[in-house]
DNA sequence: TTGTCTACCTAACGTTCGTTAGGTAGACTT
DNA sequence: AAGTCTACCTAACGAACGTTAGGTAGACAA
């Protein structure tokens, strides 16, 4: 009613966002710069500043956002399988985290694949919400210890670290245009629990 | 006797190729400019050049290096385990792939996370040796199969994908001065083989 | 001793970078 | 109708980029 809605497509803030992100996760922040993110969005390279300070801000809030993407993930995860049995409730969060790398733009993946060689200044400004997604998982895999589902001498740590580093180094191989997101959660899920052995032999 | 060996440390192309692959691990290739690695060799930006034709052909060079480490220590770990059982067959190999990312420079951890964003062109030229290097741990999973080890219904293809994408992915958090490498060896291998589930339940 | 080669150097090239200043066209407010 | 705000624009800044041309000091060979 009160505003027109944009005829063939709304540039901007958003527009921007995305371009960038998808800039960065292709090239690497430093690569693409500011008047090829522009130009990507059609628009010129100064134009970028009025939404953004500066570069940085712009990496800022891309990585923020891919954060986000997968801490609400995360949450509906949690939320949804209060009460089912272990396995299911790991392969919820799996899938949710694989869904926030592929499904709800490049955010998550670009946060994923640029975070490590980022300028330090903007690391140190997210690192707290990192840490707290980390906090989430530390404490599923907790319960799981406690249910039952997973050994009792299980180093946390180091298994949550590399079963987020497996989800995110599927990025490079991965491509949900080819593979369907249901069959690489329960691919994942399978091997993280159950290993690759063969289970007829000792 | 022919050759004065030098004095304090001896500059020149592999002082190049080991703060240049220093710089692109830790900041990206982009990010990396040719003035900053001079700076760190203690030469000048032009001198580079005496050594390299171009910066591209310097990251070549060192994404290469890279993967012969990588596919050395394969070999190395091959013959060193052709007779032993499937599970120890498989901890050397991881064990040296983590060896390649940990001990001879830092080529091999600058080519796994370099090598995506690096410029097509870079790319293009590496992509067979690549290839070659994935070739073989496929072929060494289809042996583990045929032998018994893994689930004769293992898909390799992901199987090798995800073994080496943990591996790869443990640059961001593990750290060589701290931990030890067998201890990580082990910890995958274990985990890659058998799971995380607790083995007294179903 | 003269010449050649290696491994650097200084100086500079044209290009691109992130960024800023200041302008404008349209929408919306009063 | 006049004023304000939003979302862009053109033009340009200084700095840094990869790269090249040409020079030099020392080692070694003839």
């Amino acid at each position: 009613m009160t505003t027109a809605e944009p005829t063939v497509e709304a540039p901007g803030r958003s527009r921007i966002l995305d371009e960038a992100a998808t800039l960065f996760l292709e090239h690497g922040y430093e690569a693409a710069s500011v008047r090829r993110i522009a130009k990507a969005v059609g628009m010129r390279a100064a134009s970028i500043y009025h939404h953004f300070n500066s570069k940085e801000d712009l990496l800022e809030a891309i990585l923020r956002r891919g954060l986000e993407v997968m801490t609400v993930a995360f949450g509906e995860a949690s939320t949804a399988t209060l009460g089912v049995p272990g396995p299911e409730r790991l392969a919820a969060h799996v899938r949710a985290h694989l869904a926030a790398l592929y499904e709800n733009g490049p955010y998550t993946a670009t946060h994923v694949t640029t975070f490590r060689t980022a300028p330090q200044s903007v690391r140190a400004t997210i690192v707290p919400q990192r840490d707290a997604y980390e906090v989430l998982w530390t404490s599923l895999l907790d319960d799981l210890v406690t249910s039952g589902l997973l050994a009792p001498d299980t180093a946390v740590g180091p298994a949550r670290l590399m079963l987020l580093g497996g989800m995110n180094a599927s990025v490079e191989w991965f491509d949900p245009h080819l593979g369907s997101l249901d069959d690489l959660s329960e691919l994942i899920t399978r091997q993280t629990l159950y290993g690759l052995s063969n289970p007829m032999k000792g």
